[in-house]
DNA sequence: CTGACTGTGTAACATTTGTAACAGTATAAG
DNA sequence: CTTATACTGTTACAAATGTTACACAGTCAG
C-alpha cells in the first residue's frame, strides 16, 4: 500500500506521513455502482481516493436525493471528516461511479496526524472544496432552472468520465436530481433542439462549445 | 479588548492565544442592517462573533441573494476562511441582524496560529458548523417546499432575536429568500390560517407549539 | 391636514415543475 | 422467435411558484 501512496499522493504528504496511513489503513477496491455510504451509517474511516469518482450524495427522510459532487482521485469526504467530529451520523449516501480504488483510515487517526503539517494542510483544502461546492449546489439550487441544473449536471458528468458520450438513463438523472422521469426526458429533449445535447438509448452525448 | 476575549472566549481559546488575538485584533462594533462583507470584497480579516448576530448570504450575478445562516456569539465564518486559504473572491454578502461586536483578526494569522491547539478546534468545529447548516439549507431548497421554508426561516429568526415578535417586511423576507413580495405575501397568509404565525404591519408573530 | 411613500391584500394570469396514463421501441432472456 | 422488461416519447392535466396590476391602509414630512 505504500507504494501505492507514493504513487499518487507524494505530492499531498510527506513520507513518513505515509508509512503511517500505510500502516493502519486499508487498501479498497469497489466496483461502479457499489454504495460506500448508506444513510446514518456511522462514520468511522476517512476514505482517500486513490482512483476512479465517488459521488455523494444528500438524503432526506423520504429517501430522495440530491446529488452534491463528486469526489476524485486526491480527494476525501469532509462530510467524513465532520462526522468524525461532530460524531453525527451523517446523512449522505456515497456511490461510485465508476470502479475505484480507495484507502480507508480508520477515524480515530484523524486528530493525531494533524501534527503533520501536509495532513493539517490537506484536510483544510478538503474541508474548503467541500464549501466550495457545497455553495455551487445552493447556487443551482436557489438561483437556476431546472435546464441549467441538468446541462451543468451533464458537463460535470462529462467531466468527471472524461468521456462526452454518457451511459445514463432518464430514470437514474431523475433519481440523482430529485425529480420525475417525465420532466427529465421533457427537458432533455429541450436541450437536444438547443442542439446543446444529442439524445441515444442509454447514451446522453454532451456538445461542448 | 483582551478583557472582552477572556469574557467571552475563555471557554473555547487557551490564555496564550487570546493575548495573541488582543495584540492584533480590531475591535469593532457594528449597528443593525450594516453590511461588513460585499460581493467580492478581498478577503483580509477572521470575524469573532463577540455579541449580536450576523447573517450571510449567498449572491449571484445578478444581485439576488439567498440566506444561508447566521453568525452568533462565540461563532466565525468559515467561508471567511476559506477565502484567506482559496484566494477566492468569496461571492458572500454578510450584514449585521441586530447591533453586534466583534473581533477582526487580520486573515494572515489564521494559519500561524494552527499551533495553538484551541484555534486549530475552534477552526475545524467552525468548518463542521458551517457544513452542517449549507446541508439544511440544501435540504431546505431540494426537499422542501415554499410554506415549509419559510416557516422554518421565520423560526431562526425566533431563535436569534429571542423574541417571537419579529420585526420585518414582507418584502424583506422575499428578497432573503430570492421570491417575490406577492409569493411571501400569499404564504405567509395560508400560515396565519394554519395559526402558525399572527400578521401585523411590520410585525410577525410566530406561533410556537 | 395633505400628499407622498411604504407595506399589505388580492385577483388574474403566466411559467415552471410534477403526475398519471399510455404507446412504441430496443434489448435481453428464454 | 417470443415474451418480458427497461427505456423513451408524448399528451393531458395538476400544483407550485412567479408576475403584473391595482386597491387600500398606515406613516411620515411638510
Amino acid at each position: 500500500m505504500l507504494e501505492v501512496l507514493r504513487e499518487n499522493f507524494s505530492h499531498l504528504f510527506e513520507e513518513e506521513l505515509m508509512v503511517e496511513i500505510s500502516k493502519v489503513g486499508m487498501h479498497l477496491k469497489v466496483n461502479k455502482g457499489d454504495t460506500l455510504m448508506e444513510l446514518g451509517s456511522s462514520v468511522t474511516h476517512i476514505p482517500l481516493l486513490i482512483d476512479g469518482a465517488i459521488k455523494i450524495f444528500r438524503l432526506d427522510d423520504d429517501y430522495r436525493e440530491q446529488i452534491l459532487y463528486f469526489l476524485e482521485r486526491g480527494d476525501t469526504c469532509a462530510l467524513t471528516l465532520n462526522g468524525c467530529l461532530g460524531k453525527a451520523q451523517s446523512e449522505i449516501k456515497a456511490v461510485a461511479e465508476m470502479d475505484s480504488e480507495l484507502i480507508l483510515v480508520p477515524a480515530q487517526y484523524m486528530e493525531s496526524f494533524l501534527k503533520y503539517h501536509s495532513w493539517s494542510r490537506f484536510v483544510f483544502e478538503s474541508f474548503n472544496n467541500r464549501l466550495v461546492e457545497l455553495l455551487e449546489v445552493i447556487d443551482s439550487l436557489a438561483f437556476m432552472k431546472l435546464d441549467e441544473r441538468l446541462y451543468n449536471y451533464l458537463r460535470d458528468k462529462v467531466l468527471i468520465n472524461s468521456n462526452q458520450l454518457l451511459e445514463i438513463t432518464h430514470n437514474t438523472i431523475a433519481q440523482e436530481m430529485n425529480t420525475s422521469r417525465v420532466v427529465i426526458s421533457r427537458v432533455l429533449k429541450k436541450l437536444e433542439l438547443e442542439h446543446r445535447i444529442k439524445l441515444h438509448r442509454n447514451k446522453i452525448e454532451v456538445i461542448e462549445i
